[in-house]
DNA sequence: TGTACATCAGTGAACGCGCGTTCACTGATGTAC
DNA sequence: TGTACATCAGTGAACGCGCGTTCACTGATGTAC
């Protein structure tokens, strides 16, 4: 049985390429109008093809929108594992740092997609399950850096965590397994919200007039909110 | 000379009436098709005009986004400000609880003007200057907090400000007076990025399956970013 | 108080535009024998 | 290797829709004398 993924015939391998150079101009036009305003016919005319061709690959306009989605969790996702996995382990604030100064250069370059994944929801536009997963690989890297951490005994001493919180966070805690106390995971919820945050902040000129190196300013914030 | 902002004619109370008439009809057609997706024709129909006498009372579509902007400024912060006012000013954890709480609040009541002013720019929309006072209510009851805090001998023992950083904040400095040294503007940033972030993840649902009880968890991280 | 004129809200038709999606079709590529 | 049929990419016209904005107009309200 021949694999699906890899292209054998000349059709197989034209359908491919094709479907790529769509992806990448969806991609640059999500830059000029956002997702809201991402328009099937403004992508195919950039390839100088009919508007009605682009359905021999993509069954409808939200199925391309979940494309695009996927590939940024997974183009993020991949930027951030592999920056994070040059650090030696033992070096925690290393880590830490890596995953946080790469997620914001990711997301400098791409704003676009940083709105898509991280942004408000796309209006009338309900994402599939096949984008739980991608969707999970950065936060599964700093999980990892609070197990490593914690089975260090590296870890802060811990402050209360109240009843009703410790029962709020049980699926983080089942996802998770028990890699890191309670406590422990608050920290980690709390260092994530500041990265996202911050980012955010910055792509959505939140800062202009506030702030002039932000850069210098954003490497502080995340020193001071490492955890161990 | 009379009051401008005062009505004195017929013709000048029903001028007033319709145009909040139109501007709640646009706040609520904000919710269905977001920011980009408003309509002049939809809101006009629902009034019951005629499409083009919106004109009347608008010159052009980026004009009644941009009143809408201010308006949702103005709304959180004078629901902020008058939340923070009602706890005892020596109680600054009252106090910076007040701003977080409110803040949430009103977030999760209004979505969609959270997102209109704290969310990506609408594509092809620039803010005129009008939006910027509106736009520092929240963040100036909070260097309120930081200097009534600083000169209450409060201050957390001071952590290094390396000097790009500092100079970065500038900015901030020069809004701020000389009310909180830069240690204490870096962690009041740090405290706001942290409530930012949290009611932005929250609204745009990124914590689901992650946590149950969302106010929970937000009071808890909220009580520890407090800064004194 | 009454009249003449100016101001203004609201109308409805029209302009020019772009959109997502469907459909019957053509012609090239792939497959089974 | 050659042929007959099936599969599939791509086309172009069409459907029905909604949009922001302009314009000449009507009729009501306001103002100056």
């Amino acid at each position: 049985m021949p694999n699906p993924s890899i292209p054998r015939t000349a059709r197989d391998r034209a359908r491919a390429e094709v479907t790529s150079e769509i992806v990448e101009a969806a991609r640059r036009h999500l830059g000029v109008h956002g997702a809201a305003g991402l328009s099937l016919r403004a992508v195919t005319r950039e390839l100088g093809m009919a508007s009605s061709a682009i359905y021999r690959y993509f069954p409808s306009r939200d199925d391309l929108l979940t494309r695009l989605i996927i590939d940024a969790y997974n183009d993020l996702g991949e930027t951030v594992e592999q920056a994070e996995a040059a650090v030696a382990r033992s070096d925690l604030l290393g880590r830490w740092m890596a995953v946080a100064m790469t997620t914001r250069a990711w997301g400098l370059a791409h704003p676009e997609e940083w709105t898509l994944i991280y942004g408000s929801p796309v209006p009338g536009y309900a994402a599939p399950d096949d984008t739980i997963a991608p969707a999970t690989r950065v936060a599964a890297v700093l999980l990892r850096q609070l197990a490593d951490g914690y089975h260090s005994g590296r870890a802060p001493e811990p402050q209360p965590v109240p009843r009703p919180v410790r029962s709020a966070i049980k699926p983080l805690r089942e996802f998770s397994g028990d890699g890191a106390p309670d406590d422990l995971l608050v920290r980690g919820l709390m260092a994530m919200t500041q990265l996202i945050g911050a980012v955010m902040l910055e792509i959505n000129g939140q800062f202009k007039n506030t702030i002039d190196d932000l850069e210098a300013y954003f490497e502080l914030t995340m020193r001071r909110s490492f955890v161990f």
